[in-house]
DNA sequence: CTTGTATTTAAACGATCGTTTGAACTTAAT
DNA sequence: ATTAAGTTCAAACGATCGTTTAAATACAAG
């Protein structure tokens, strides 16, 4: 019988990258799989290769780490749908598809694919008082701006309903990047593939009411 | 100055029920706040009013709790979904409506609302390992049957495609019950509200593509 | 009251948690 | 070679983790 280590022996060999980027990608990978409570500092620094003391030294705590982690990858991409949104505008091209696209596509398409994809996913449905003194760091600005938008598209629909509309689109979102259980939903289609799905199903869900009398008449 | 107790002082006064309930009714509140590893024993035994031993006796271990935790609220919910499916079988009904009607109602509306729609909405988003062995508890079955289903009434479109439909319904459904951040979407809507709006937009988005040309011209 | 089963309890188990310490080591400028 | 700043290291800190043990208690049946 042979004899394993203490802890998951790492298959793949450490890194060549310097100590805080190794730090940073095993606290990513790390925080996707088993969240803010489920990673420990040192299964995170095992992944590394890098002593436990480190992480204090580099990010101050293991909270200080994880800031490190989300600035790395959510900050480029809400400086992106910014950035995408300011477009649309400029071309004086508000429509609703125009808008989710500029939400939908830098998630899905960026330096880092996989890895921030799957971070935004993980971040938005963690317990409240690990993320939310994170979502200050231009989270909700960048909810507000596209809700504004989104809501001078349907001047005749309530914000609230706006508002919710668009939480559907974030919901939606979050789980296809998640993808919690591919014993339910499968294995994940090609980014371009739940891209285009995903616009079009939102775009859709954004319309009008086709009949706003035919809700309750169809349900025992 | 007034002296605290060692833990988060309890405002309210411990429920008269039994043990088991008490430790049932305490994991839930903790699970959905905090996640499965974020809560922990002694705070549920503490919230409970139970000894922490109480815990193994009754349920085995933490895990154990958990299961029954999740299948008191979860199990009731899949039951009423496949109830109500299976009376829009018999009427013959199957509109993507009726049938998404069918899977998002009992979330919204049954004995437990509140907690269990806020169960149904963190135990999809918890890391793998823990959820994985409970989802094989009826879970499954229920998507499956209602994919199958909605794939009949849309009999032109990929299996693949009304799958990831679902995942977004699914996705969308989750974030509305979980409200991870009201900081983000502002405070929930009345159970019915969300519920007609999260239907609507659902069914809208359900539907064949408009046009299926126009998705790459728009973007630069 | 006595017996026997079911439940609750205080106490402790070893393990792991996030964090801190101070010395050892590396590196580059003097 | 010497200094100083930057970085990594083994080791330990107290706290908390989930679980277990055995004694104490509650309670119904005989």
């Amino acid at each position: 019988m042979s004899v394993n280590s203490a802890r998951k022996p790492r298959e793949v060999r450490c890194e060549t990258k310097d100590t805080q980027t190794r730090l940073l990608n095993a606290a990513e990978a790390l925080f996707i799989d088993a969240g803010y409570a489920g990673m420990s500092a040192r299964g995170i620094a095992d992944r590394a290769c890098v002593n436990i003391a480190a992480m204090a030294y580099h990010f101050g705590s293991k909270q200080g780490l994880l800031e490190a982690v989300l600035i790395r990858r959510i900050a480029p991409i809400n400086t992106s749908r910014r950035r995408r949104l300011e477009a649309v505008h400029e071309r004086r091209a508000e429509s609703i598809r125009a808008i989710l696209h500029a939400f939908l596509w830098p998630v899905f398409f960026n330096e880092h694919e996989a890895p921030a994809r799957r971070l935004m996913g993980r971040v938005m449905t963690e317990p409240a008082e690990v993320i939310e003194p994170l979502l200050n760091l231009g989270f909700s600005d960048v909810i507000e701006q596209f809700v504004v938008a989104a809501a001078a598209c349907f001047p005749k629909q309530d914000r609230a309903l706006i508002v919710q509309k668009f939480s559907f689109v974030v919901g939606a979102l979050n789980l296809t990047v998640l993808r919690p259980s591919e014993h339910i939903f499968g294995p994940a289609p090609a980014a371009e593939v739940s891209f285009d799905r995903l616009l079009n199903f939102s775009v859709d869900g954004f319309q009008q009411w086709p009949s706003l009398s035919d809700v309750n008449k169809d349900m025992a």
